[in-house]
RNA sequence: GCGCCCUUCGUCUAUCGGUUAGGACGACAGCCUUUCACGUUGUAAAGACGGGUUCGACUCCCGUAGGGCGCGCCA
C-alpha cells in the first residue's frame, strides 16, 4: 500500500504572502490534489522578534484569496518548542549532538578570521570532542549536530535531480539555542516528521538546507521525505524579486484588480509546463500538475503576460461572477470603498447590464 | 573566498541524438472598427562561448563566461 501524499506550505510570518510563496503554496496544493493527498499549513513563527499576528492574518487571507485551502488547523511552530528541545537533548544522549560553549562573539571572530584567510566560513568543531567539564563559567551552551565528517550527503531531488555534497563541506549546525529554543533547521525536521509530511516542495533557496536537514533526519533515525526544490521567481530584470519591482505580496495583485484564477494560471506556468498548453482551469491543473515537468531555472515575472491572461479570464467570466469579483475587490483598492458605498441595487443592475461591453 | 544550482526568440516555455527548433505574451505590419479595446491575418525574433563523444548534437561529457542560492544562537 502506498502512503498517502502529505505536502505542506510553511511560511514565516514576517511580512505578507510573497508572490513566490503563493506559487510554492499553489504547487503544494496542486500536488496534493493530484495525488488525492493533503496539504498542511505550518506557520514558522520561531523568530519571536519578527513574527507578527498581522503577518499571520495576511498570509491566511492571501491564501484564501488565491483560492488555496489546507487540511486541518494551521500548525504554529513556536507552540511545539518543547518537543523540539526534547529531540535535541535526546540527540545529545545518543551521541549525535553535543553542547557547544563558544560565545557568539567568539564565533564572529572565528568567521572573520576564516574570511580574511580566504577559508570557507564553517564552524570549526571546537567543542565537538572537547570535555564539557572544561566549559567556561556562566556560558549557556547551544546544542550542535554532530554531522558526519567523511562521506557525502545526497539529496534525490524531484526537480533538481541528484545533488551531492561532500560532508566536509557541511558544518555542525546549531539545533538548540542557548536559551533553549529550537533553530529553524531542527524545528522544520521535527515538525515535518511529526506531521507525517511525505513531500517537501519549496523554493530552491532551500536546497542546501535540504542536505543539512537530511543529516538531521539521519541522526534521528527517520526517513527523509521526498524533496522538490522549485526555481525562484525573479523580477523582470533578472534580479531577485524585491520591493523595487513593485508588487511583492499577493494582496497587491488583488488591489490591482487581477482575478485569482488568472493569477493561478499565470503562476502555474512559471516553471511548469504541459506541452504547449497555456490556459488551465483550476480543475485541469490539479489533474495535470506533476513535478517531472517543473523546470530548473529561475523565471522572470512578466506583468504583460499576467495582464493578458487576466483580460482573457475577464472576458470569459460570467457577468454576475465578474460583478461579484468586482465588489469583492473594491474594499482593497484605493478609492474603492467610496465606490462600494455608492453602489446600490440600481447601480448594481446597471453595472450588470453594461458588463458584456465592459469586460471586452 | 568555499559549496551547490541554472543558461533555447525581449519574456514564459516545447523539444526527452536526426524537426524548416514549435507555441504563448510582447513587438511590428495589415484587416475589422466612428475612437479605444476585442477579434483576426501575417512578419521579425532563440539554442551564452569553446572543446570533445557521435555518422549526426539544443539535447550527452569537460571547460570558460554570466546569473542565482547557500555558508547566522534568521527563517
Amino acid at each position: 500500500m502506498q502512503t498517502p501524499v502529505v505536502t505542506r506550505f510553511a511560511p514565516s510570518p514576517t511580512g505578507f504572502l510573497h508572490i513566490g510563496g503563493g506559487r510554492t503554496a499553489l504547487f503544494n496544493w496542486l500536488y496534493a490534489k493530484r495525488h488525492g493527498g493533503k496539504m498542511l499549513l505550518r506557520i514558522e513563527d520561531t523568530d519571536r522578534e519578527r513574527s507578527t499576528t498581522n503577518a499571520i492574518e495576511a498570509i491566511i487571507d492571501g491564501l484564501k484569496w488565491l483560492g488555496l485551502s489546507w487540511d486541518g488547523e494551521p500548525i504554529y511552530q513556536f507552540a511545539r518548542a518543547a518537543r523540539h528541545a526534547e529531540v535535541a537533548r535526546d540527540l545529545v544522549v545518543k551521541g549525535h549532538a553535543y553542547y557547544c560553549y563558544a560565545t557568539p562573539e567568539e564565533l564572529t571572530e572565528m568567521r572573520e578570521r576564516l574570511k580574511a584567510d580566504g577559508k570557507p566560513m564553517r564552524y570549526d568543531g571546537r567543542w565537538r570532542d572537547r570535555d564539557p567539564s572544561t566549559a567556561p563559567e556562566g556560558v549557556k551552551p547551544v546544542i550542535r549536530l554532530r554531522a558526519p565528517i567523511e562521506g557525502e550527503t545526497v539529496v534525490e531531488d524531484q526537480v533538481q535531480g541528484k545533488v551531492t555534497w561532500a560532508n566536509k563541506e557541511l558544518d555542525d549546525l546549531v539545533l538548540l539555542r542557548s536559551d533553549g529554543t529550537p533553530t529553524y533547521m531542527l524545528a522544520v525536521v521535527v515538525d515535518d516528521h511529526d506531521m507525517g509530511v511525505t513531500h517537501i516542495i519549496r523554493g530552491d533557496d532551500h536546497l542546501t538546507n535540504g542536505a543539512r536537514q537530511s543529516q538531521i533526519y539521519q541522526a534521528c533515525g527517520w526517513n527523509v521525505p521526498v524533496m522538490a526544490h522549485i526555481p525562484l521567481i525573479h523580477g523582470p530584470d533578472g534580479a531577485k524579486l524585491s520591493k523595487r519591482h513593485g508588487a511583492l505580496g499577493v494582496e497587491a495583485y488583488r488591489a490591482m484588480g487581477y482575478l485569482p484564477a488568472a493569477l493561478r494560471n499565470y503562476l502555474v506556468r512559471l516553471g511548469w509546463s504541459h506541452g504547449d498548453q497555456e490556459i488551465f482551469s483550476t480543475e485541469e491543473m490539479s489533474q495535470l500538475f506533476d513535478l517531472k515537468n517543473v523546470g530548473r531555472s529561475a523565471a522572470r515575472f512578466d506583468f504583460a503576460k499576467l495582464s493578458n491572461l487576466n483580460g482573457l479570464y475577464m472576458r470569459q467570466a460570467d457577468d454576475e461572477a465578474l460583478l461579484a469579483a468586482l465588489e469583492d475587490m473594491l474594499p482593497h483598492v484605493e478609492g474603492g470603498a467610496d465606490f462600494a458605498r455608492a453602489l446600490d441595487n440600481a447601480g448594481r443592475k446597471r453595472l450588470l447590464a453594461m458588463m458584456p461591453g465592459l469586460k471586452e
